[in-house]
DNA sequence: CTATGATTCAAACACACGTTTGAAACCTTC
DNA sequence: GAAGGTTTCAAACGTGTGTTTGAATCATAG
């Protein structure tokens, strides 16, 4: 089975779908730069749009899988977890994610910026989809760490995305350590002031209890 | 002077772009949704490229001098200024434009996010020249409320800056104080943090200095 | 070596896009 | 109410798109 042509494919298109976007990229631009037949791409992947999901769909499930790895290893080390940890479990996946798969940084988080932006109903669905149980254990994981219910923590952990996605989308290889340093930082030190605005209701409910 | 034609042609674009993404969205739905001849964009606005950069014209001038004028009331009100009230005055004005421009909120958010992500090189050119003052402004006045030098600020700021755009853009009417509220909670601890990871190098200069 | 299935290739197809055109309709001003 | 400029309109143009096709090439198993 030539493989290569289906992966050569995948490379070339993620690259270019994340330079110019889904709809400005062509097959044609692909199929050119890929070294590959025009007709190749309907052939091992169907459509454009099966196209575009597949290009997801691989780099998603290395995300999501190491990001949940990290985040069982830090819930075994320590019971409540530790905040700065949990977070780093989320986010570290994505920096590595963007410095090693070969190219320039950054890649894949401009790609997922367009995918939100782009062709919302299809992709957006199946993004978040893919997404949600990983979104689930981590609030619950984050919730534990600060001692309060998860009900509140979407909002928060939605500030922590919107700055990983924006920020990573526009940092360079070579400052990508620094700014995931300082946005654990940032994202620990305002989950736990959001915490402290909404514990006194809780301790109120304790009290009665 | 027909100007309603114009305007018309503008709010249905902003519209169809927001919901849709600049590239899928055609001329031809446009002027059908607008009850205007295919013709009349071309017309009123040369090309579909300048009719987007009409559409993000209009609103970024109303939403920075809104987010200036609010700036300056709050820096001529205290000396150094409430770091909470700059942060309010950078945030507010968006949830404004999100919720009293006629229509469904979040809709400029997410033209925004959708303008950063599709055809790179020129729009986002143009919108970052156009914030540019603006980001300085605030930066400035950021600094001076933590009493910090605004050097690495820039990075915090575009972490407050991808939370609000991302948020505000899946925000629904009604939560959107709320999320406001939270927000410049939520950026103002992590702006404080950063600023203290940051003291020990300044205050090591002004030592020998 | 040959037959069978998988893959590649050049060419073409149908379609939708942004834009242009030139005439018709409209409005203003004298 | 006619003249002149502005705006609308239906129709068409050229181009580039995703996709399909059928023959050619390749790989593999009998």
């Amino acid at each position: 089975m030539t493989d290569a042509t289906r992966q050569r494919i995948l490379d070339t298109a993620e690259q270019l779908f994340a330079d110019q976007g889904f709809h400005a990229t062509t097959l044609r631009q692909i199929t050119r730069e890929a070294r590959v037949n025009l007709a190749a791409v309907n052939y091992h992947h169907g459509s454009k749009d099966a196209l575009i999901l597949a290009v997801f769909q691989r780099r998603l499930d290395e995300l999501n899988s190491e990001r949940l790895a990290r985040l069982d290893a830090v819930l075994t080390e320590s019971d409540p977890p530790d905040l700065e940890k949990v977070l780093e479990a989320f986010i570290n996946p994505a920096l590595l994610l963007s410095t090693q798969s070969a190219g320039d940084g950054g890649r894949f988080m401009r790609l997922l910026m367009r995918a939100w932006a782009e062709n919302a109903t299809q992709l957006h669905g199946a993004i978040a989809r893919q997404y949600s149980h990983v979104m689930r254990a981590f609030a619950d994981a984050v919730s534990r760490a600060l001692g309060t219910s998860p009900d509140n923590l979407r909002q928060q952990l939605d500030f922590l995305i919107g700055a990983l996605t924006y920020t990573m989308a526009e940092t360079r290889d070579d400052q990508v350590e620094d700014t995931a340093r300082a946005l654990v930082r940032f994202g620990c030190a305002g989950l736990r002031e959001s915490a402290l605005a909404a514990i006194p209701k809780t301790s109120l409910k304790e009290n009665i209890a």
